[in-house]
DNA sequence: TAGGTTTCGGACCGTTCAGTAAATAACCAT
DNA sequence: ATGGTTATTTACTGAACGGTCCGAAACCTA
């Protein structure tokens, strides 16, 4: 009955987020997103919701591939645990990619997870934001959390550490790294920090 | 023989320094910072050099202020150097006081790392607040360097331990902390995260 | 007190911003 | 084919942007 749209909704919002994690919120204009998307400004209108609907979507786009990314390189049997959060901490001091299809950290601009560097700019100021941005957290959190248990089931680690301590420091980490990253350091550098804090993990006690 | 200027010149870096850490940089316009410091825009860009070169100078104090803060903090004695570093992993967990009479974190907006938040929203297409915001990084990682070797010497770290490697972790933790303060996690969280890293640093193997 | 020099503050400039409105194009059901 | 519905594009609007300029004010020297 009706024209369909032209454009395909996900690639859009892929784009927007590259600029937004490129260029910073208040960095990107509305005409920098069309050039990025293609899209007309009416469209964008049309729709989302204006700059800030297309940071929204974009920001739950990327909250739901972190709620499959993560959790499926973490979630598996007791045994190998140890190792899943040992690659996992590998991958993740080097940001996370844009699509499944991009390599992470190809641009060390985009690496940085995008819920942080939003929240950092502009979640004092917009509740959504921080809101979202700390879903993204969570959902990741939980993750962890579980593979950290799964390897004190194992063996791998002591046993009397606290799961939801670890996962904090561990991710604090991660963060952490994000912004050395963007501070220049080379990707080596990141490498040695994730190795560092898999290192200094706390064993069970007996050799 | 002319008119001496009316304003301290750091009262109004400091003044601007906040609005910065509230809103970011492109989130703060020259009106903006021209209501802070009280300044008018004319004199702005003549004692400054517009926007940018308040920022940079901004940043420059903010760097001298770095180069002492945790530098008075950490050294000392090597009796005491871990101690010192634990206390000081309490204390930058919850960000970096704008000034000394400022209590941290009284407000999260403005309490992460200015350099770090700098360095993410812009650090990619600004040469400049990037090369500012490492050296910040490097000095605060020199005194934590040198403190942890403090340790070592007096028995209380690992003495097999990289320092360097060690330094590069506890800032992660550090920055990270920042973020997911930002996310709006309670200082008791970020306080509990600064003890889980102290925790696990690397003791000597003996008992 | 008069002159020279610098700061100060607000008005002003051209540009760019986010958002809107209206005209056009594409599609499908009939 | 045609009419109704939606997508797309373009031109436009008022506000806000960063930066400049200039008259007025403040100060020191002489």
């Amino acid at each position: 009955m009706a024209r369909p749209r032209n454009f395909d909704r996900d690639h859009v919002l892929h784009a927007a987020e590259r600029q937004f994690r490129t260029s910073g919120y208040n960095g990107t204009s509305v005409d920098d997103i069309s050039a990025a998307t293609g899209l007309g400004r009416g469209s964008l209108y049309g729709a989302f919701d204006g700059k800030h609907g297309v940071l929204l979507e974009a920001m739950t786009g990327y909250f739901a591939r972190l709620a499959q990314g993560p959790r499926k390189m973490l979630e598996g049997p007791d045994e190998g645990a140890l190792e899943r959060l040992h690659q996992y901490l590998l991958r993740a001091v080097h940001g996370v990619p844009l699509a499944a299809d991009v390599p992470p950290a190809s641009d060390r601009a985009g690496a940085a997870c995008f819920a942080a560097k939003m929240a950092l700019e502009i979640g004092a100021s917009d509740a959504e934001v921080k809101r979202l941005a700390n879903d993204c957290f969570t959902v990741v959190r939980a993750a962890v959390v579980e593979c950290v248990q799964a390897a004190q089931r194992n063996g791998d680690i002591d046993p009397d550490a606290d799961p939801d301590d670890l996962a904090y420091l561990l991710l604090s980490v991660i963060r952490g790294a994000d912004v050395i990253g963007a501070y220049g350091h080379s990707p080596d550098r990141l490498t040695s920090i994730a190795e560092s804090a898999f290192a200094l993990l706390p064993r069970p006690r007996h050799t």
